[in-house]
DNA sequence: CAGTATCCTTCCAGATACTG
DNA sequence: CAGTATCTGGAAGGATACTG
């Protein structure tokens, strides 16, 4: 006999959603998937406190609704935790939230828990796709983590790895330094001149992919 | 002895929002509030379900986080609880959460709430803001609720109250109607044929509006 | 590695009583 | 009207141990 779980019985679509993605660490978990697939263990690492049990009985939920899906890699064992199209659908909504987030957030606590992860979110939450001028790629080297931005067309995305080709720019800087940049507690300049950013490529590049991000102007 | 709220240890936009809005009925407050300000009987009565002393809670936190403020009226003594300038900002946000919620909405239960006042918030996600083309305004009458949607110059606004002038297009309805037809369950034909919804005013305009909300092509 | 199972604590719903 | 204060059972959350 599965209980009934908490929700709001209001007939309107924000009530409709806390039902779903409403309880604590589910837009987290949530978070971490939109930033590609998932072990079991790696969304553990990445959500310091959370409790195995909780992670468990969160995924469980999720599948059952359909905003995520469990695929097992054909060869190796290990299982993926990935979103449905229904799942994706979250993005903007995460974003939008995360974008809120960045502007009340005050200078990180010495127990703050950060993740490189987290930082290709954030750039997603800053670009300001009015911005997008010229055809191009950045990339970015936070802590361990990996990954470009492309402009083409107007449009800009975020994705894992490398830049395809030369990236006309490449920042290298480590997850605190970024979500401080992001938030505005830290102008790129002083990041600079403290060595916590480095950047490599073109002065035009630079102010172009600051304007991007709404760093400037 | 104020004891610590419960909140992340994550340096991260996303989670830095959650441990302000992220607790049981916060946004569906910040909901509330985002039509417009309110006294503290309107949101208790607005948010079945919700236990008076929790509604105080939540307003002293919000309050002393900077989101809402507390406006005493001069003259009358009702004290009216509105949005800060921060608190407006998540509007974006919560809009983006409502969206989706429409569209994983089913049809309504027996059980279910459902307030005019939630169809303003409904009618503003629903807007596609590309879809804005004539200057004109639409009134909207639900149960006892009258709001305008009002676009000029491209783009497009929700207000309590009758339209400026007449209004190209009013429409009669009810709550649960407007919801279900914003949710993609029931078509504006098939709910005008069984008298669940009423629209006066130019065939166009009646185009136009649709468009606008997303109801059709 | 990917989870269950257990136990304990904290939070929440709902009722009710009281104050300015 | 606009709250504050208190109490209670039950549900949700957190920590840890354990298993296939």
């Amino acid at each position: 006999m599965k209980q009934q779980r908490r929700n709001y019985g209001q007939y309107c679509g924000l009530a409709g959603t806390l039902d779903i993605v409403g309880e604590r660490w589910t837009l987290l978990i949530i978070r971490e998937l939109l930033t590609g697939p998932c072990r079991y263990n790696e969304l553990l690492a990445n959500l310091p406190g959370i409790g195995t049990n909780l992670l468990a009985d969160r995924l469980k939920f999720l599948t059952e609704t359909g905003l995520v899906r469990q695929r097992r890699q054909e060869g190796a064992k290990i299982r993926l935790y990935e979103l449905t199209e229904q799942g994706e659908g979250l993005r903007e909504a995460v974003l939008a939230l995360a974008r809120w987030g960045l502007g009340v957030l005050s200078t990180p606590a010495a127990e703050d828990a950060v993740r490189p992860r987290w930082t290709m979110l954030a750039v997603e939450a800053m670009v300001d796709p009015s911005a997008a001028e010229v055809d191009e790629q950045y990339e970015f080297r936070v802590d361990g983590e990996v990954f470009h931005v492309t402009v083409r067309d107007g449009r800009v995305s975020v994705a894992h790895g490398k830049a395809d080709g030369e990236p006309a720019l490449t920042v290298h800087t480590d997850a605190v330094t970024f979500v401080e940049i992001g938030a505005g507690r830290l102008s790129p300049l002083e990041a600079t001149l403290t060595k916590r950013l480095v950047m490599e490529g073109d002065g035009e590049a630079v102010l172009r992919c600051s304007r991007l991000l709404g760093l400037v102007g």
